[in-house]
DNA sequence: TAAATTTTTTAGTCTAATCTAAATTTGATA
DNA sequence: TATCAAATTTAGATTAGACTAAAAAATTTA
């Protein structure tokens, strides 16, 4: 049975090496957990100990097994709660971050499959990240960044790389969301920025929002 | 902000001066919580310091108002995540104490409100206990134990009075719940055992058991 | 490749929450 | 009311998780 803290530490070392692939470094976990690197490779030594992360001094640290199951059932805690709080609760996909934080850390496996159940097994959270089902398999859809989709090309937006409540309450502003059909229709050559049809409105967006939108061509 | 500790702290204190009425003394908190009282004694100490609770050497403690409103806020948080693991999530009334431990010390007003809401504004819990609404604000039935029902006057369980397992199990299988009509047929003046009538079935309990049980007249 | 910069670790400190053992106070008993 | 037992507090130690400051290693730059 893990700490709060280790939890997260695990986590967010779970979610660095998607991005980075490979070890981790201790500043980008600083980051991520907002602590000092000193705080982080006590961690990583504790972490090691008991073989939930391979470390080597001066050289980061990866997951082991058992580490990457321990991460994903934190994981799959999460987005099911995030789930449920937007699907039942009138959460807005912006504010459940924050609280699903906190509930992640809930012990009790029969919650977490009850919770599943009565969510009718979803795959994907509010943000459209894959939830892991019970076994701790996801399948994630194959999905390009909006920057990378070709001009009037249909595509569809299936989830966010930036899940920040100003990102997100911005999307809300511009009626873009999960499942909301896109098209580009002009790309400026000077600064990368789109013109783009959002459901049925048209508009304009900066190139550092299309690369945070994910979208399945 | 609390501490997950301070809160079972003060409900701890909440609940023992329920039903000692006034001061609460070092060892009972202790027993309660699984701690040893020179623990305690800190605690006490802490509490004090931010005003929650009343404290003077060798006398006890008794909630401040600021102390029974925190209280207050963690009971109608634990109740109300019993309901909802009851109602929602397959969970028997035996099974929920523990959980709702933990889930009474999630931060989000929202989120206790809008589970509120989802539950359609209970008032009692699956042990019949009452659930302080918004204003911390609860109405309990006047009850009596099942000892005191008056012969061939007819009763109805709202409550249980212990709320361990092993006991709401024991209940489970005698047919006995929260709503059961309970009629007492006999009452044997050697051991004070009764012999009742709990919805169809005949049975024998013993004053023990009979003194863990709520009735409404 | 040597120097400068950045990253990471070590050493030492702090706080919250716990403990044990010893001292003190209270309250009951003789 | 003096004595004793129980309850409570104090003193001192421990653990997890954090911090700062300084040392060491790795990496980048000149
Ligand atoms: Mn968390
Ligand atoms: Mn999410
Ligand atoms: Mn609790
Ligand atoms: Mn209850």
């Amino acid at each position: 049975m893990q700490s709060l803290s280790t939890e997260d530490y695990l986590k967010a070392i779970y979610h660095a090496s998607q991005s980075d692939r490979g070890t981790v470094a201790t500043t980008s976990i600083a980051n991520k957990i907002g602590a000092k690197p000193s705080s982080v490779t006590d961690m990583f030594k504790k972490l090691s100990e008991q073989k939930l992360v391979k470390y080597e001094k001066y050289q980061g640290v990866s997951l082991t097994n058992e580490g990457v199951k321990t991460a994903l059932r934190i994981v799959r805690k999460h987005r099911l709660w995030e789930s449920f709080l937007v699907s039942h609760l009138n959460f807005n996909w912006d504010e459940v971050h924050q609280v699903a934080e906190q509930l992640e850390h809930i012990q009790s496996e029969k919650l977490t499959n009850e919770l599943e159940r009565f969510l009718d097994y979803p795959t994907h959270d509010p943000h459209g990240d894959p939830i892991p089902n019970r076994a701790l398999f996801m399948k994630s859809y194959n999905k390009i960044l909006l920057t990378e989709l070709p001009l009037n090309k249909e595509g569809v937006c299936i989830g966010v790389k930036d899940n920040s409540p100003d990102f997100l309450r911005y999307l809300d502003r511009r009626q873009i969301g999960i499942g909301t059909p896109i098209l580009v229709l002009h790309r400026e050559n000077f600064d990368q920025s789109l013109h783009i049809q959002a459901g049925n409105s048209t508009l304009m967006i900066t190139q550092k929002t299309a690369e945070n939108i994910y979208i399945k061509p």
